[in-house]
DNA sequence: ACCGATTTGACCAACACTGACCAATTATCG
DNA sequence: CGATAATTGGTCAGTGTTGGTCAAATCGGT
């Protein structure tokens, strides 16, 4: 067990003891496990990511912060098997049948998933190479997938 | 939060206390919350700009001001102005800057506005390159607008 | 020896705050 | 009336404080 699993499992037990929120400070982090800041940001893309089902948000400057929350609710299983189901790559026509099932599964409402389909269309990733596109829509799908049940 | 933020709030209260219009002098302001001047205008200029929906007026010499407006418009304004000044290019603070907009017009609710932010992001958008990534955030930002009003 | 995971550090970007200097407007004095 | 002083806000470049990125170096297992 390396350090970054002793980083991951020091995040854990603050969120198991703040309900699912932890808001730390990258360079505090770094000084108490006597690393550099940079493997902060290791540890959190490699275990706190959405397939991992977290959301995490930071702002940098004076009072900057790292904030991880770990998803909960009924709707965490089906949310996360959309998110791992759709792999590293996504296509129109998949999103739009993962887009269906989220709504036939009341996990949206048909205005969202208009306005979700409106964002993962072609139109809207047109300034995306195409080589590229199918993975940004996968990244994109994953975080509107894990922000609906944040 | 910073001093900045509480100035911010602030202002806001007072905005919410005179149907949207308030009118200030910077170094009162100053002198209540013991910063120089202008921090004044750093806070005006960061979080009551045109893209967070305020208008900013002010006067020099003695009796002068700062007057802070919030604007007004249609739903269907507000959005075609918000498309019209992302342009083509659109920067992760502009974009904040304008989803906050929308959500104070009562265009989107809380959970949207954290939505389109979480797609907004880098994160979401990681797999674009950088020099991409402004372009293709302005084209799903337009798409979002759009879906709004439609 | 090879390969993926981890660790590191140099460089970058974003946000906050400050102070010296500038510009505009009004008040006052001769 | 016109010059000058006083009063008010504006600008901008610099400093400090945080987090982010990327690729090279290292580690550990097969």
């Amino acid at each position: 067990m390396g350090m970054s699993d002793i980083i991951a499992s020091f995040i854990k037990d603050i969120l198991d003891q703040t309900n699912g929120i932890a808001e730390l400070q990258r360079s505090e982090l770094a000084e108490r496990f006597k690393c550099v800041p940079s493997q902060i940001n290791y540890v959190i893309s490699t275990r706190f990511s959405p397939e991992h089902g977290y959301i995490v948000e930071s702002r940098r400057g004076g009072g900057g912060y790292i904030r991880i929350s770990r998803v909960a609710g009924t709707k965490k299983q089906l949310v996360m098997q959309m998110i791992n189901a759709a792999g590293y790559e996504l296509d129109v026509s998949t999103a739009s049948a993962f887009v269906s099932n989220a709504f036939n599964n009341d996990l949206i409402d048909r205005r969202d998933a208009k306005l979700i389909m409106a964002v993962l269309g072609d139109n809207a990733l047109k300034a995306i190479p195409t080589e590229l596109r199918n993975s940004a829509r996968a990244d994109i799908f994953k975080h509107i997938m894990i922000n609906l049940i944040a």
